[in-house]
Formats: C-alpha cells, structure tokens, sequence
DNA sequence: TACCAGGTAAAAA
DNA sequence: TTTTTACATGGT
C-alpha cells in the first residue's frame, strides 16, 4: 500500500461497472480506461491528479488512490480521498434500494445484474448545475463537446509528467467570462448568461450552492435551484440528483428517462413526463437512482428479455 | 437539407 | 392565460 491511500466503499459496490460512466470522455479532464480512473482533484485551493483504483474483494471493496505530485500523507490528502468518496458515491448504501424495489420484477433484475452500480457525483453542486444548463435542449454528444471547451477554457491546468490536465472551472473563473467568451465555447447567448448570473451571484456571496445539509428536503432544493434564471424544473431536478446526490430527484421531463423507462415499463415508444412519473412513483425515495440504473442497464445492451425475471 | 436532440424564458396570441 | 418561437452544436 505504500503511497496509496486506500479508502473503504460501502459494500455492495463495483468500482469497474460504476466508473465506466466515465471512459471515452477528454483524457485531459477526465478518463477511465485499464482500470484507472483520472482527474484533477482541487483541495484546499491547490491541484492535485488523482489516480483511483480497484482494491479489496468481494464483501470488502477497497478503492485505491495515489495523488501526484507528492505524497498521500497529511491534510491534503484527506481532503482529496473525501472528494474521491464523494465523486464515487463511496459512502452511499445500496441495499435500501434493493430492498425498496423487491416487488418490481424488472427493478430487481436489473438491480441485480447491476449490483454495486453507484450513480456519480460531481465534486461540486456548481458544476453540476452548469453542466446541466449546458445539456438543456441539444444532445449529449453536443453538450459534451461545450462543456469540454469550457473547462480547457476556462479551467486550471496541472502539468503533469508533460501533460496538461483541465480542472473545472470555478464560479470566479466564469464570473470573470465574457458572454461572447462562453459563447464562442458553443453556448447560445441566454446559456452564457444564466451560467455568468449564476456564477457571478456565488462570486458576490449573495448565492451558496455547497451548503446544503442532508436534512433539507429535496422538494425545496429543486424549488430553490428553480427559482433561478435559465435553471427550469429539469435542471434543478438533474443538478439535485448529480451534485447532490438527491437520489428521489427524478428528471422525468428528460427525453432520455422517458425512452428508457418506456423501454422497460411500457409497450409505447414514447411516454409523456405524468407517465413516466406515474411509473416511478413505485420506486419511491429511489426513483433518481432507479432511473440512472435503467440509463445504464440500457446503454449496456440489457434487453427487456435479456433480464431473468424471478422473486 | 432538414430535423431532432436529457429545455427555458420571452414574445405573441 | 395559453401557445409559439428563438436558440446553440452534432449526428443522421
């Protein structure tokens, strides 16, 4: 273990199946691949490259990480694990979800082919709330490719052994933008301007996204993160369930929830938002998670047949 | 070439 | 009050 900080996921968890969300995304910001996992960590306003790993086994899943440069001792490196934690969902436990979906035959299915899937999180509420911005209306493939612009743009690079990587920005750095800055990263007008108000509202300490407690519900987070210009019920719904991993948060305006729990649930192609919210009203506190899992069962190819039914 | 894709706010009716 | 429109990029 020398040099490698090792933290301690709680069980059920599959740090391969959870981490492949992030594989084919710009190497320079963050990548999967080979059972590695890479970012830029920011700690205590330093950069620190962090490289995660699987370790451990069965009922004791390990993750592995070593910081560069330097050592894996002292402050900052505490910090950093608490970041991995919270970008892997390490803390959180799946077995309430299995238990509260057991009567669904298809929830459970999948649950269990996905077993110790846990959903990501950003490593923080802001960029959340951007990305989420960035991909109202256009596709995925479009909004990756503006919100990888922005952050070479507008991020913190870390050299590291002759590479730069691209840490995301932070609200002082798009409140310093231009609007024609961002929108020459492929944002239109109004997008640049919800994201400088938003950041720029941070900025002048008149907004603060970071402090949420748990206790807060996540009826009121949604309705506080709506209540600001360009964040509609969506947005506020998909940055509660990315940022703060409100897990009952439930998009179900996006098209491609509804795609994939009509896929699953219903013989129609397509379902509207009060259907797919009918549907989910059976996964109760879990309805984000469930949804996500579904995404996922559907990007790997999971058929509806493929998935052995049972009690 | 059009049209659609993990929406939203502002204008028009 | 409800309906329509403009907007950005990338894939088909």
């Amino acid at each position: 273990m020398d040099g490698t900080l090792v933290l301690n996921p709680v069980p059920p968890f599959n740090f391969d199946l959870s981490a492949s969300i992030f594989a084919g995304g710009d190497p320079q910001i963050r990548s999967y691949s080979d059972g590695i996992f890479r970012q830029v960590t920011r700690v205590s306003g330093a950069l620190l490259f962090a490289e995660v790993t699987s370790g451990g086994s069965g009922d004791h899943p390990e993750v592995h990480l070593r910081l560069e440069p330097g050592s894996v001792a002292g402050e900052m490196a505490r910090e950093a694990g608490e970041i991995i934690a919270r970008i892997f969902n390490l803390d959180l436990d799946l077995s309430p979800f299995i238990t509260a979906v057991k009567d669904d035959p298809v929830m459970s299915a999948i649950a269990r082919r996905l077993r110790g899937l846990k959903p990501p999180r950003t490593m923080t509420v802001f960029e959340a709330l951007v990305d989420s911005i960035i991909e109202q209306q256009i596709s995925l493939t479009a909004a990756h490719s503006i919100e990888k612009r922005v952050t070479r743009t507008f991020g913190d690079t870390l050299e590291w052994e002759g590479r730069e990587y691209y840490a995301f920005p932070t609200p002082g750095h798009l409140a310093d933008a231009s609007p024609d800055e961002l929108r020459a990263c492929g944002l239109s007008l109004k997008k640049a301007e919800y994201i400088l108000g938003i950041a720029r509202q941070i900025r002048e300490g008149t907004l603060d996204l970071e402090t949420h407690g748990p206790a807060e519900n996540t009826e009121n987070i949604v309705r506080e993160f709506s209540a600001l210009r360009g964040v509609g019920v969506w947005t506020a719904e998909l940055a509660a369930l990315r940022g703060l991993s409100r897990l009952d948060a439930l998009p179900a305006d996006d098209l491609g929830i509804r795609r994939s729990i009509s896929r699953y649930y219903s013989k129609a192609s397509r379902i509207d938002t009060a259907e797919a919210r009918r549907i989910a009203g059976a996964w109760g506190e879990w309805k984000g998670l469930a949804a996500y899992y579904l995404l996922v069962a559907e990007r790997m190819g999971i058929g509806v047949p493929d998935l052995e039914i049972g009690p």
